[in-house]
DNA sequence: ATGGCGCGTCAAACGCGA
């Protein structure tokens, strides 16, 4: 089973390059973060037309999220536990059926954060937290899950072609940093990580300054399995051609293949 | 070395992203 997670800033500005993409990597599941959608504005049609199940948080104008599933919705779920007074669309789960049982697939956009030292860096530190409070339940389940989408931080120095240049934003904060390992503690595994330990890894390159030219990449959109999606990892990989495309997406699909 | 964009909301700039 192929699963992919994909910013694609804005569903509206990029559903021929989604579609494309779709028609050509064929992923079961793809979930999709910034469609900057309200849910009855969602393009659902050419999906469904190409076999998809579709379920949609969506918010008018920022955020939104979307798990697209050739396999049928059990269950969907599109609030993230921890704070009801969080109105941003960023978090959607569903529960699919699989020979082997149940997954669930999780389709999150983390906050950006940025300026640090305002309250939009501690409403993400809190929403990391709350995310990590989340693992930790589903960890319970013993079943296989995946948290995919656009975590907004960069892991590690090898993450960004230039670290130097991040040194003072949200996304590669000691504080961000430290609050995504800490979900990987809880026993999550980096898939794209474990399966290419080599650096020079991106998923995220700027429209300015022809950052895609130079690579000047960072890695932020992330994969993390629970220990019984990891048993039957295969392999994981980076789409990094579609931002060589007309009209890009500043981010780039991500996949992992499990054999289940 | 520096500066460089794009989307959605609206109908001109502006908020926001990373």
């Amino acid at each position: 089973m192929k699963v992919t997670t994909w910013n694609i800033n804005g569903v509206k500005a990029r559903i021929d390059s989604a579609l494309t993409y779709l028609r050509q990597e064929l992923p079961d599941v793809i979930c999709l973060q910034e469609i900057k959608s309200v849910d009855e504005g969602f393009p659902a049609g050419p999906f469904e037309e190409l076999g998809y199940n579709v379920a949609v948080h969506g918010q008018k104008g920022f955020n939104g999220v979307a798990i697209l599933s050739k396999l049928a919705f059990d269950d969907v779920a599109s609030r993230l536990p921890g704070d009801e007074t969080d109105e941003q669309a960023r978090y959607i789960e569903a529960t699919l059926s699989v020979p082997s049982g149940a997954v669930k697939i999780a389709s999150l956009y983390l906050p950006n954060g940025n300026p640090i030292g305002t309250e939009k860096f501690s409403y993400k530190l809190a929403w990391i937290k709350r995310l990590q409070e989340h693992a930790r339940d589903l960890l319970k389940e013993e079943m296989p899950f995946i948290l995919a989408g656009d975590y907004n931080v960069i892991p590690l120095p090898e993450d960004a072609k230039q670290p130097k240049a991040w040194t003072d934003d949200a996304l590669f904060q000691p504080e961000s940093r430290a609050a995504f390992r800490q979900i990987v503690n809880e026993g999550l595994t980096d898939a794209v990580r474990l399966c290419h330990p080599e650096p020079g890894l991106y998923t995220f390159w700027d429209y300015q300054a022809g950052a895609f030219q130079k690579d000047n990449g960072i890695r932020i959109d992330h994969l993390l399995l629970s220990p019984q999606a990891a048993d039957r990892l295969v392999a994981a990989g980076v789409d990094s051609f579609t931002r060589a495309w007309e009209k890009p997406s500043d981010h780039v699909p991500v996949w992992v293949d499990l054999d289940i």
